[in-house]
DNA sequence: GGTTTGACTAATTTACACATTCAGTCAAAA
DNA sequence: TTTTGACTGAATGTGTAAATTAGTCAAACC
């Protein structure tokens, strides 16, 4: 009997996988042979972690929005000014998703376009995940008096919202520009949201 | 011989009807044949306007901005403050764009799918030009004492990037939100950034 | 004369029949 | 009990002939 956490590893390497033939054929081409071959199990045995190919790519994508958000949790709990934090935040929020796609040679919105209806549910989610764990380190802010008074979900997916069209999914990471200007445009964004957050001294 | 009155108005019953084909059947199924059709002129007098169907698409989508670009001119005049001028503005940049293709029943992305380098090119000029509107308002601001400093150009380049992902594009208008939601969006961005951007008293 | 046109052409797209490939299953092997 | 790959219907690809279309230009039209 294979343990959990073997199962786990080939669960993990079956995303792995996806993950490689994704960048080099995009969903279409991609077949569950090519997969279970680049995995090294049986055909049989994808569908012993995943119900369906669509499912596995949902889940290849929610592993890389689950990495973002345990990293904006452990940037939330770091010992600086909140606004730091949110700057931090919001600056991995965008780059941890370019680095994550940057191989890919097509577009997300493209390459996924089959999964699309799945995939707009699924990003709204995200944004609703990812806006509780900004408006936790807002909450925070407005307690200890750093930051100005509003209601923190709404501001939280203010800076989200602001941020969004730097993410990769109708563009490729390839159009949206080198990375350095994508981290520029980022803190600027930051910085000017911040600065109308921050209590006027 | 024709005036030049009437070229110009063979011209916009052109892009009129490029408006109505392209919201029904999209790009590729659009058809010079149907298009000279409903205006009501041969195949050949489209040519004397314009030199591709390409070229027909791309200046519609121009032209869609041109206005756009007109009324911000307009509110950059009014005799209200700068702030108040900034955020109506943002929001007439949103509002007019998802109105001018709200009846669109694909993504724009989709719908010009076959235009897209071009289209990349265009909205990178589209943005630059809106932009200098923004930072002509920013400037106003500053010299009066209403804004903090900075760059105006970069600072009106922030403006439009946190609003770029409200804009109809790889969403189509019914994805992106009922036209209130939207409304309320912006305002709230503007709102934020505004904050930012005014002089601390 | 200049202006407008639609028949024309090369190139692309479609339609269709057939072959191949694929997602997902399940009986058998491990 | 777990893993597998042969199997199946559905979907996709392929080859090819027919149809459509973007763009042209000689003739028709004022």
């Amino acid at each position: 009997m294979p343990t959990v956490v073997q199962t786990i590893e080939v669960r993990e390497a079956i995303l792995d996988a996806t993950d490689r033939l994704l960048s080099n054929y995009g969903y279409k081409k991609m077949t569950i042979d090519d997969l279970a071959r680049e995995v090294g199990i049986g055909k049989g045995s994808v569908y012993l972690h995943f119900s369906s190919k669509e499912e596995i790519v949902l889940s290849h994508i929610d592993r890389i929005v689950e990495r973002v958000k345990k990293q904006l949790r452990l940037i939330a709990k770091a010992e600086v000014s909140t606004a730091e934090r949110l700057r931090q935040m919001l600056l991995n929020r965008v780059l941890m998703r370019f680095d994550s796609v940057q191989h890919y040679t097509q577009n997300l919105n493209d390459l996924l376009a089959d999964l699309r209806p799945n995939l707009l549910v699924r990003r709204k989610r995200y944004f609703t995940e990812e806006a509780e764990i900004f408006a936790g380190v807002i909450d925070q802010g407005q307690q200890s008096g750093e930051l100005s008074e509003g209601n923190s979900m709404e501001l939280a997916e203010i800076f989200l919202l602001s941020s969004n069209s730097l993410l990769p999914f109708s563009l490729s990471s390839r159009e949206l520009g080198n990375r350095d200007e994508i981290e520029e445009r980022t803190l600027r964004i930051a910085n000017l949201l911040l600065k109308g957050l921050e209590k006027k001294q």
